[in-house]
RNA sequence: GGGCGGUUAGCUCAGCUGGUUAGAGCACACGCCUGAUAAGCGUGAGGUCCCGGGUUCGAGUCCCGGAUCGCCCA
């Protein structure tokens, strides 16, 4: 006999990590994500940016999850029907690379390199930043993420920072781009620009200087409003003597460079009689812990509000400085305004009196807040050090910064300024490779001046939907609203240009907007040259007689990747924002692909990558750049502690994919906790999930393709579904709801909520629909039952595996090749080729949902009884009672009676309705709608109610009428829907109650059920002998037993059940004979022989 | 120092606009089932909902203060 082809293949044991081994061999080479890119898109385009990441490490768990939530929506919305490009990118700019490479070459100052040295070092950045990039790629491609690295954008390309000097021209041209002082931390000896990361570790607990320093205040300007509040408390301003300011720094050598003292607007200043130096000002709140330091009895006098004191001038302790630098003509030069130039007091709000005399002393040059507060109120710098932190001005001239604060200190005692000299412990930074305390400063560099942008900047954020939604106006929104100026420029090597070339003279600047423009002004083709530096910094030119030279410094990296929308696609305009000549198709490309429908990265991108994608499209084309944007929390490990390689907690995702497979890797992604929020990672998480969904689904899988081998059905041409069963329908109107449901999350991109609908339907279909209609797959010679049951299971398996595809891609791609291919030649290559299934709502049957829940509901609670009771499922119980709270669903436990009975193995099923004899009742309130209408008086109705006849309750509201309660010697009508009754438990029953349902076994075994409970044990007994023996399922065996007591009876009764359940011909009482099993207990024995037919 | 978020069972997490006995999965214990079988299912135990105060008939949920962890920014 030739045996037949299967229908289906084998189902072998699960072996995640190489069924998707087999996957992406078939991807490969049937090019099936290439095939996806011409999938008809009659939806148009769905706009998804690829953050770029850097290839020059290695990838890690956190990869993982960004990527996964990358693909799957792309995913989606390809089989919904959206064409989806999927640029990959590459970030490749910046300092961590240039760290790397420094490291490699031993480079410290950058200030010394030459031009051999910056050729050399640029040289071993660009190889350095594609170190791994075999590692991503192969990642990349191996957790299942669809993306064109082939045609990836990389930011260090020419064609790429083309574009980024176009952006910039533009912006230049309408007047966007300045050049202003920016503070920075600096290494003071090798005056090396140092950034926040490099610093991070360098913090000290240090002594420095605490000095109070006496301001003395000029009388003449003192501010109205200080004159008025001191009348109103009957202080004449002529009586105050010495009268001064207190300051507080613990930077002394900054005092030269003082131009302002700053206080709190809204906090209270005290005038303050001191023994020793006459009057002071400064914070209320430090009245009493300067009387403690300075041990001398303060007198409050007056109280002032910070702000009463704005422009009130003073002297300076080192008033020489601002002449001596050139800053302004004279001491106490007023503006045209007739304001003070320099020395008075600000306001600020960042001035606390927690520490010091709530009067801060501004020294702009080395303080960014300062700064800040200076460019407010128009006041010069005063560059008291140079940029190697050697001081420029005083006795102290020459000396390295920190060591001048002794000298300083002293000078300040003979000027009979100084209040009190302390000292104070506290953090400072310190260059790790130097030694050298930090210097912050003000060095000149370039903005964009987005800070004029500040209300478009938040208006367009009002646009985009953040997932989670707090960051939208926390995280982000705050961050735009306190809008600074982006600081565009970096003295490094190996970045973006600058595209500013500067006349010698410093009065002319241009901005070069392409390479040809470039061309044009050096009058020779530069086509072939390498935009990065050294080589473009040796591009001079003449203008107007003047050599221009380009400006050394290079381009904030987030720049670079804020300007993806535009520079992927080599876009460049001219300045009427039209595509410059020969780039058309480019312009077209990038027209497509604008703004972003979606994009994803993790939470500290909030403040780069979001918000230079949000900050250039806000400026250039005031429009956000994207409209949807996942913000995904970070990873840590199982503890909750960050992973780092010092600490040995990191998760390698290599290792995690070929233990579990990365589709078990990306379902705990998705399902595992709320995208935003952080997420532990453990590898017995992934376990959990693998088991978890993809296993039950694996199970049922392989339970269908199992029994339609061996019945074949016939799942190209299913019977109609109004011709199904009613089991049948009810999981066809199921798996409508899930499509709906599943969709709906989706597109509110909610990967968690659609997989945890998944996750309910597949539980749903394997342990009831499965569970309950196992027989009609194995043992059904209804062919027209049976084949409804195949194509039943069959829909809802395919449904599952396409709308599982987007979320584990391997086994949804695996199973789809078994299930949909086998049968149906002429479907879709792969299951992302697919389209996404639609529901059908005249399937969706609302009734038979409603009784199938109440019918699992009520099982559920007898199974509970069950167990309590101790009464095992193989004993059959005479009956069992259930409830359920509404009608609807009453008629629903009646009409899946049988079901129930089969499932519980009881006799009969007796539903009871509202107010029958054998129910009492628990009367409860409806407290949502009591409480609303009733507030105070809730309380007294519980009681009233409890104390009510439940049956007379049940009685009332079944017949429709409202009732009637005393309370407080006042009448109460109770609408129906306003009391709740929930069944309570008969006695005398094993019962489970909850929520209105109830289940109660009748545990009463007489003899005829107990023989019939025996003859399971029997069955049980000879099919476990049949395992052992290694019989398959369909072999056929022959009986020979000899029996005693009870056994004997249950074996004349129940013989034939016997036989049928485990396949015997014949069953004879005679010697057993062959396999031997046999059972003994007080209901008597038993032995059997079993023969293989 | 500021901003944002978290803190619920041993673990990982749900808990919508306040509402009755705070849930799920895993792990654990016990049991069930046996033609999905080196699977499957159920039951149980386990909680000062971080702490303190307030609003309310009623707070895990709202308000205020604090602790603590994390991220970002200074």
């Amino acid at each position: 006999m030739v045996e037949e082809k299967k229908l289906f293949e084998e189902v072998s044991e699960t072996n995640f990590p190489r069924l998707e081994e087999a996957v992406l061999a078939f991807w490969r080479e049937q090019q099936i994500f290439a095939k996806s890119d011409q999938k008809p898109a009659p939806k148009g385009e769905f706009v998804f940016y690829e953050g770029p990441p850097t290839a020059n490490g290695k990838p890690a768990m956190h990869h993982v999850l960004a990527r996964s939530f990358k693909d799957i929506f792309p995913r989606y919305k390809t089989m919904q029907g959206y064409h989806v490009t999927r640029k990959g990118g590459w970030d490749t700019h910046g300092l961590p690379v240039e760290i790397a490479v420094e490291k490699k070459l031993g480079v410290l100052g950058r200030k010394t390199l030459n031009r051999e040295q910056i050729a050399e070092f640029t040289q071993q950045c660009r190889e350095w930043v594609f170190a791994n990039i075999e590692d991503w790629n192969y990642f990349t491609e191996r957790m299942g993420m669809w993306v064109d690295l082939e045609n990836a954008y990389v930011t260090y390309h020419n064609s790429y920072i083309e574009s980024v000097w176009n952006l910039l021209k533009r912006m230049w041209d309408k007047g966007m781009v300045v050049q202003n002082y920016k503070v920075v931390p600096l290494s003071p000896r090798i005056s090396s620009t140092l950034s926040q990361n490099e610093i991070a570790d360098g913090y000290r607990e240090v002594d420095d200087p605490s000095v109070y320093v006496r301001f003395p205040l000029k009388r003449e300007t003192t501010p109205e409003a200080v004159r008025e509040r001191l009348m109103a408390q009957g202080v004449r301003l002529e009586d105050l003597d010495n009268l001064a300011i207190l300051v507080w720094t613990t930077t002394p050598w900054t005092l030269p460079s003082n131009t302002m003292a700053a206080v709190n607007p809204e906090m209270d200043y005290a005038v303050v009689r001191s023994p020793s130096v006459g009057h002071l000002i400064f914070a209320a709140e430090a009245v009493e812990r300067l009387r403690e330091l300075h041990k001398e009895e303060l007198e409050v006098v007056a109280h002032l509000k910070g702000k009463d004191l704005e422009w009130w001038e003073y002297t300076p302790p080192f008033p020489e400085v601002c002449v001596e630098l050139g800053v302004v003509k004279e001491q106490g030069e007023k503006r045209p305004d007739g304001r003070p130039v320099l020395h008075f007091v600000a306001l600020a709000d960042f001035v606390s009196a927690e520490d010091g005399s709530g009067v801060a002393h501004e020294a702009p040059v080395y303080g960014a807040e300062d700064l800040e507060l200076s460019r407010q109120y128009g006041t010069p710098l005063l560059f008291g050090t140079n940029e190697y932190g050697l001081m420029q001005v005083t006795d102290e001239r020459g000396k390295f910064f920190k060591d001048a604060d002794k000298g300083l200190i002293r000078i300040m005692k003979e000027r009979g300024v100084m209040y009190h000299a302390g000292q104070i412990r506290h953090r400072y930074p310190f260059h790790d490779r130097t030694g050298d305390p930090i210097l912050y400063f003000a060095k000149p560099s370039w903005y964009i001046k987005t800070s004029n942008f500040r209300q478009a900047l938040y208006d367009n954020n009002e646009k985009i939907n953040w997932f989670p939604e707090h960051i939208k106006h926390g995280r982000f929104g705050n961050w735009l609203k306190d809008n600074v100026d982006w600081a565009i420029s970096r003295e490094r090597y190996w970045g973006t240009p600058l595209p500013f070339w500067v006349s010698e003279d410093g009065s002319e600047k241009i901005c070069v907007g392409s390479v040809r423009e470039l061309s044009e002004l050096a009058g020779r083709d530069l086509s072939d040259l390498d935009l990065h530096r050294p080589y473009v910094d040796e591009i001079t030119f003449v203008k107007n007689g003047k050599t221009f030279r380009r400006v050394p410094e290079v381009l904030d990296v987030w720049f670079d990747s804020g300007a993806m929308p535009y520079a992927q696609w080599h876009l460049l305009l001219d300045g009427q924002g039209q595509p410059l000549p020969g780039t058309e198709e480019n312009y077209r490309l990038w027209q497509r692909h604008f703004p972003a429908d979606y994009i994803c990265e993790a939470i500290d991108q909030t403040r780069g990558w979001f918000y230079s994608l949000h900050a250039i499209s806000t400026l250039l084309y005031d429009q956000p750049c994207f409209k949807n944007v996942i913000c995904l929390g970070h990873l840590v490990d199982e503890k909750g502690h960050k992973m780092s390689k010092s600490k040995g907690n990191v998760v390698e995702p290599l290792p995690m994919f070929d233990k579990y497979g990365a589709d078990a890797v990306r379902w705990y992604l998705f399902t595992g906790s709320e995208p935003g929020e952080q997420k532990r990672f453990s590898e017995r998480l992934v376990q959990e999930a693998q088991r978890g969904f993809l296993g039950t689904l694996w199970n049922v899988y392989s339970f269908f393709v199992l029994y339609a081998n061996l019945d074949r059905p016939n799942l190209q041409n299913r019977p109609a579904v109004v011709d199904r069963p009613e089991m049948d329908r009810w999981l066809v109107a199921r798996q409508q709801q899930l499509v709906e449901r599943v969709t709906a999350r989706l597109d509110a991109y909610d990967a968690r909520g659609a997989g945890k609908e998944l996750e309910q339907f597949v539980e749903e279909l394997s342990n009831w629909y499965v569970r309950r209609n196992r027989r009609r797959f194995w043992k059904n010679d209804d062919p027209t039952d049976r084949e409804s049951a195949y194509a039943t299971l069959w829909e809802a398996l395919v449904t599952v595996v396409q709308l599982a595809a987007p979320f584990t891609p391997f086994v949804a791609e695996a199973l789809w090749q078994n299930l949909v291919r086998k049968v149906q030649p002429e479907a879709p290559e792969s299951v992302h080729l697919s389209d996404w299934p639609n529901a059908d709502p005249a399937l969706v049957d609302e009734t038979l949902l409603t009784q199938m829940g109440a019918v699992v509901k009520v099982v559920g609670l007898a199974r509970s009884a069950r167990a309590i009771s101790g009464v095992k499922t193989r004993m059959p119980l005479p009956r069992v009672l259930v409830t359920a709270p509404t009608e609807a669903e009453l008629a629903g436990l009646r009409h899946f009676a049988d079901e129930i009975a089969d499932e519980l193995n009881v006799k009969a099923v007796e539903v009871l309705g509202l107010g029958e004899a054998l129910l009492s009742y628990r009367v409860l309130p409806n407290l949502p709608v009591l409480g609303k209408k009733y507030g105070k008086r809730v309380p007294a109705i519980r009681d009233a109610l409890a104390e009510l006849d439940s049956q007379m309750v049940a009685r009332t509201l079944k017949s429709g009428h409202s009732l009637s309660l005393e309370i407080e010697a006042e009448r109460l009508v109770l609408e129906p829907g306003e009391v709740l009754l929930e069944a309570l438990s008969p006695e005398g029953y094993a019962a489970q109650e909850q929520e209105g349902y109830m289940a109660a076994l009748e545990v009463r075994i007489d003899e005829q059920l107990l023989l019939e409970g025996l003859s399971r044990d029997l069955i049980r007994l000879v099919q476990q002998a049949r395992k052992e023996m290694g019989l398959n399922v369909s072999d056929r065996i022959h009986l020979t037993y000899t029996a005693e007591g009870r056994y004997a009876e249950s074996l004349v009764q129940f013989g034939q059940r016997l036989q049928e359940e485990t396949l015997a011909l014949s069953l004879e009482q005679t010697k057993p004979v062959g396999y031997i099993t046999e059972l003994s207990d007080e209901e008597g024995a038993v032995k059997f022989g079993l023969r293989k037919a």
